[in-house]
RNA sequence: GGAGACGUGGCCGAGAGGUCGAAGGCACUCCCCUGCUAAGGGAGCAUACGCGCUAAAACGCGUAUCGAGGGUUCGAAUCCCUCCGUCUCCGCCA
């Protein structure tokens, strides 16, 4: 079905996403350390097969260089025109265990790595252990949500009755969880983006990248949606050739750039900006969030995005969070920072601040950015090196965060900034964006 | 889409079944000589993993890797198959 396309050739060859030497040394550390975000080792296994790995490498790997030390000989003597019949019996006689060795090897590195595979990254110190969503840590808190003297609506309430949102003519076109807006909702939308890069270029020493939103595999395993999140994934078959898949977020394209590349010491660091269309199946999500443009299939997002060097990438981290929180500032849009705690954190991530802006229709914070340091955990897969000060090839640190989330601000934006007609006012530093425009969609 | 060529270390580039992990050059590091908007000489210089030795390195030995995967062979950068990518020409196209 996919022609010669083979998924357990990614298990061979791609390397764990934890450090292999850390795994063998303290083991009993990495397991504690897993166990505070819910990940339990099966000490027995791993070390059995650690066992057996070792034995059964030192024995393939003398096997071969017995072998070819004889093969060697073979071409010393044929060039001296000497009977060489002698050698290769010897040589034949290897050949059997050579190769039931090499089998057993390969299968035992096979079921190694699978079970790495599924290890997630270790929690930074500095992160709260916690078994969900409950137990995040509300670390700051800015701006004074508004009071109304009169009774506020939502989003949808606000974007239906202007003209301005129509979800029935979405769900005509594709279905439920995608969005149609019109008008000065759709310039709005637009200069949001146009906002948020032109900050972040000018004001935070971004570039601004432009990238491909359907990508292959590799990538996908490179910044670890694979292989565990591909339910998450829209997938585009391709015929015979290797499936496509559509960017859940820009992080995707972006960190890879720097995939299977050895860069510069003064390359870093790297700040990317790249503002894409995100697409989520939500395979999980079936219920929550189903009214208006929280969860949608498909959203806008501006993508942060940092490769350092990996003393840098803790202060990178706060920087970075600081340069979305600073979008959500501009905007003037109440919002608090929160740390997730060890069991909520995702798959590749050491530590993540969520940035959740205030919401006056739900009386509630919600989620629209999430900041993140990988460490070298991105890094490892990926290949991502620099030269260090040694001129050896070291692994780089990557973070990215959300600098915002678009469709999510623009719903921030309405609900926070709406007026008692029904109107929105746009905030001061959209109104160049908008041709100078002061408030949209009034009644009439 | 059709036809052809190609993919070798940080970069360029030899290599065509056997002491090839890979000549030579550039870049880089160290040393010597010299002396000042530079030049000459010498040495070193891929990555990963395993084992040994270490406090840890350095180091030593071994294995694998010449776009990727598989095959032929005692032995593959070299031969065969598949895939991926690049370039040239033609066609088509926002």
């Amino acid at each position: 079905m996919f022609g010669h396309f083979r998924p357990e050739f990614y298990v061979h060859r791609q390397t764990p996403m934890l450090d292999i030497q850390l795994l063998r040394s303290q083991l009993d550390r990495v397991a504690e350390r897993l166990a505070s975000r819910g990940k339990v080792i099966d000490f027995s296994e791993f070390t059995a097969l650690e066992t057996e790995r070792k034995t059964l490498q030192a024995r393939t790997q003398e096997l071969q260089s017995q072998r070819n030390l004889l093969s060697k000989q073979i071409g010393m003597l044929k060039s001296k025109g000497e009977d060489v019949a002698g050698v290769m019996a010897e040589v034949a006689a290897l050949k059997a265990e050579l190769e039931a060795a090499e089998a057993r090897l390969n299968a035992l590195l096979t079921q190694f790595n699978a079970i790495l595979a599924t290890l997630p990254n270790l929690p930074h110190e500095s992160v709260p252990v916690g078994s969900g969503e409950h137990d995040n840590v509300e670390i700051k808190r800015w701006g004074t949500p508004r009071v109304f003297e009169f009774a506020v609506r939502d989003h949808v309430d606000l974007g239906e009755r202007a003209g301005r949102l129509d979800f029935a003519s979405a769900a005509k076109i594709s279905g439920a969880r995608f969005a149609v807006m019109k008008g000065d909702w759709a310039r709005l939308h637009r200069a949001l983006i146009q906002f948020m890069l032109d900050t972040h270029t000018a004001e935070h020493g971004y570039t601004e990248v432009y990238v491909p939103y359907l990508v292959n595999r590799d990538s996908l395993f490179g910044t670890g949606q694979l292989p565990k999140f591909e339910e998450d994934l829209f997938k585009v078959p391709r015929g015979d050739a290797e499936p496509f898949y559509l960017i859940p977020t820009a992080e995707v394209p972006v960190t890879n750039i720097v995939r299977d590349a050895i860069l510069a010491a003064e390359a870093l660091p790297l700040k990317l900006v790249c503002h894409t269309p995100c697409f989520r199946s939500e395979a999980g999500a079936a219920g929550r969030d189903t009214r208006g443009m929280i969860r949608q299939h498909q959203f806008e997002k501006v993508e942060l995005v940092q490769i350092v060097r990996p003393e840098h990438s803790w202060e990178a981290h706060e920087e970075l969070t600081r340069h979305a929180e600073a979008i959500l500032e501009k905007l003037d849009l109440p919002y608090r920072r929160m740390v997730l705690c060890t069991g909520d954190m995702g798959f590749a991530a050491a530590k993540t601040y969520d940035l959740e802006v205030w919401l006056p229709a739900q009386q509630t914070y919600r989620e629209i950015s999430s900041c993140s340091n990988f460490e070298a955990f991105q890094a490892r897969r990926l290949q991502a090196r620099f030269r260090n000060d040694k001129q050896k090839p070291e692994l780089v640190h990557t973070l990215n965060g959300s600098g915002l989330a678009v469709g999510r601000t623009l719903v921030a934006i309405v609900e926070n900034y709406q007026n008692a007609d029904g109107s929105i006012t746009i905030p001061e530093v959209l109104r160049p964006y908008m041709g100078g425009v002061v408030r949209i969609a009034s009644a009439t």
